[in-house]
DNA sequence: GATTCTAATCAGGACCCTTGCCTGGAAAGG
DNA sequence: CCTTTCCAGGCAAGGGTCCTGATTAGAATC
């Protein structure tokens, strides 16, 4: 049964809820403020307060209206009672971890960086990791909640990387919510860089919400967002292109990820794609650089077709370090260009959009965990 | 702001959708009856039978209890008072059309077909069409809204037909809600045949809500279901696999759709694949017959890794003419189990399955009309 | 000190749901 | 034939929630 019993609890349910994100908007209100910014009648939102403040959810700042606003009786202002908890934000790419804790307000309470290098291996940044939780631990607290972005596929069911066979595996062998557990005191949500960075693209075009966001950098990774969600899969493994079959250098068909290995643009002794190599070779204006672009784009150019043939994008974001390189993504669009349906690539908009993804789903599981707190 | 205004408006709403939804589940019940049913108050559920009856929406059905039951008092049998209009199911194939109409109680009020032979035109599918809403409207009334399945991609935005380039159109030209519109009040819902197969596969194995449906047959369809919902893409063409890269019978990399003309495949004179030149000669014991299963195993397998890396399936449903032959799939099998992440195959479940999943919708969305009327 | 202005509260009324009790009417049993 | 049993339906009271409109409380201004 989807239906909610019909009950007074419901509509009062729905009135504290009005109260309470009105309170993560404005952060202190006075009851008349209130009424007017949920719409609700003064007695109503005062009565509602009242049960919040039974509730503990809800606390009289202390603080008093008057001073210069305006002659009338003084109005107490409320704020939220766990103004002061914290939701951690936090990115894990091989080259170190960036973390934020926001507060129900969407402010910055703390940040905490760690470099690891940029070949570290998955100690170190598992190390990195704790280090930075420490601190922002020491800085505003445990976290109610963490959300995670790593750059290496994500077991759904687990949260952990996991080390698909052959494709590039940056951060390592890590369970960032077993490092995390010592701090935070609710869930640890981990999902991949590139579904975070599509879900900040989401929240930065509003009205678009129909297309594909193609990472290319050390790994390769691709997000689909349609209607609005994420396609995640069975494993969370959904996007995960390095296997996809395309177009090799010599025409035949061959699995993604292969066509950097038969350029010679694989790091040595690893699986990631050597990024400075592959700039230094296909950008410029002789024949030979040209001619790796061409690879390139007939090589990108299956998965766009994979892409396009399979979820129909409005237009596929390009991002990551050498796929925003203009050239490049000049020979990305000549390449789509010849298919039937070629869709349309444009750059990435949103500055560390995986970072900002996670964060504002932090921000968002926080504040929906201050609406389902039993009252 | 997606949380609704509280008030009391909002809760009796919700008791009246209780007592209606009980009426389509019973389709005659006493006002105590439906207290019980609901699990709300005989004085609630009385108060909402009469609102309902004052807005026309529940009728008094004349009937009384008694006779054989218990021995108390008479009770009054209260109906839908809609309880006869329909909703259309059908099913647009160039083999013909098939058709439905069905109560709010979800039985069948009138059925229709009509032959349309198996290279029918365009103009002869609409003449089959508009002859069985013809009889179906004759038989039980006017429609309140139709919910249709075509063998061809549909465009989203308009409900039309469309023809890919090069990719088999196997119905033709046709906008299904302009043929209807003469009998049907309501909306006209148009979607991709295999888009149906893949919701009714995915109501009949609760539990399962992340996999992807394969139709190979005179035509080539995919559709990826992804934590319960199906991918349509902007245009509603997510899924139209055609000319997605995979291995040619001689190792390069080409377009699928292409792969059956190589093969000599399809049908002369047109786009369609010609299945049964192909079930002719991939089944079969000889040398043959297995060169044909393992060209067809690598072709199909590109699609398969594609859908795999993209999606990541919990299976792969596989249906059609030629994809559930049992020898051909054991070559897909084959075939698929040489990738890593090799997809587990298996042959759909449901008879009929892209008429259960309009039938089951046209369901939904007639009881939801009903829900939604003003009242 | 009177006036003005605003926050908070009070009073009254309209709904909506629930529990509990009562009424009407028909079958079953003596 | 009369009584008992049983059940649909209705009535009344009580608890909640919301709203409008009026009133009180307290501070700044004149």
């Amino acid at each position: 049964m989807t239906v909610p019993k019909p009950s007074l609890e419901l509509v009062r349910n729905v009135t504290d809820e009005h109260i309470l994100r009105a309170l993560m908007r404005h952060r202190r209100m006075t009851r008349a403020e209130l009424a007017v910014e949920t719409g609700l009648s003064k007695p109503t939102a005062g009565e509602s307060v009242r049960r919040l403040v039974a509730a503990g959810l809800v606390a009289d700042s202390g603080e008093r209206t008057a001073g210069g606003r305006g002659r009338g009786r003084v109005g107490s202002y409320y704020t939220l009672a766990g103004g002061d908890r914290t939701a951690w934000a936090i990115s894990i790419a091989p080259g170190g971890v960036v973390a934020e804790a926001v507060d129900v307000y969407g402010e910055t309470a703390g940040r905490a960086e760690e470099d690891a290098g940029r070949t570290a291996s998955s100690d170190q940044v598992a190390t990195a990791l704790r280090a930075v939780a420490e601190r922002l631990a020491a800085a505003s607290g445990p976290a109610e909640l963490a959300v995670v972005s790593a750059a290496d596929p994500v077991d759904r069911a687990t949260g952990r990387l996991v080390h698909l066979p052959d494709a590039p595996f940056l951060v390592g062998d890590l369970d960032p919510a077993e490092v995390l557990a010592p701090y935070v005191a609710g869930e640890v949500t981990v999902d991949n860089d590139v579904n975070w960075a599509a879900r900040a693209e989401l929240a930065a075009r509003p009205g678009s919400d129909t297309f594909a966001y193609l990472y290319l950098g050390e790994g390769l990774g691709c997000a689909i967002v349609s209607d609005g969600r994420v396609l995640r899969g069975r494993h969370g493994l959904a996007g995960e292109i390095a296997h996809l079959t395309t177009a090799g250098p010599g025409g035949g068909a061959t699995p993604l990820i292969e066509v950097f290995g038969l350029l010679g643009l694989r790091r040595p002794g690893s699986t990631a794609i050597d990024v400075d190599r592959l700039l230094a070779a296909a950008t410029g204006t002789g024949p030979r650089a040209a001619g790796v672009r061409a690879a390139l784009g007939e090589a990108v150019r299956g998965a766009l077709t994979a892409i396009t043939s399979l979820a129909d994008p409005d237009h596929i974001i390009v991002g990551g370090p050498w796929g925003q390189d203009p050239a490049i993504l000049t020979a990305l669009r000549d390449a789509a260009a010849r298919h039937p349906r070629g869709p349309v690539l444009c750059p990435a908009t949103v500055p560390a959009p995986s970072f900002a993804g996670v964060r504002a789903d932090a921000l968002t599981r926080l504040r929906d965990g201050v609406i389902a707190a039993p009252r």
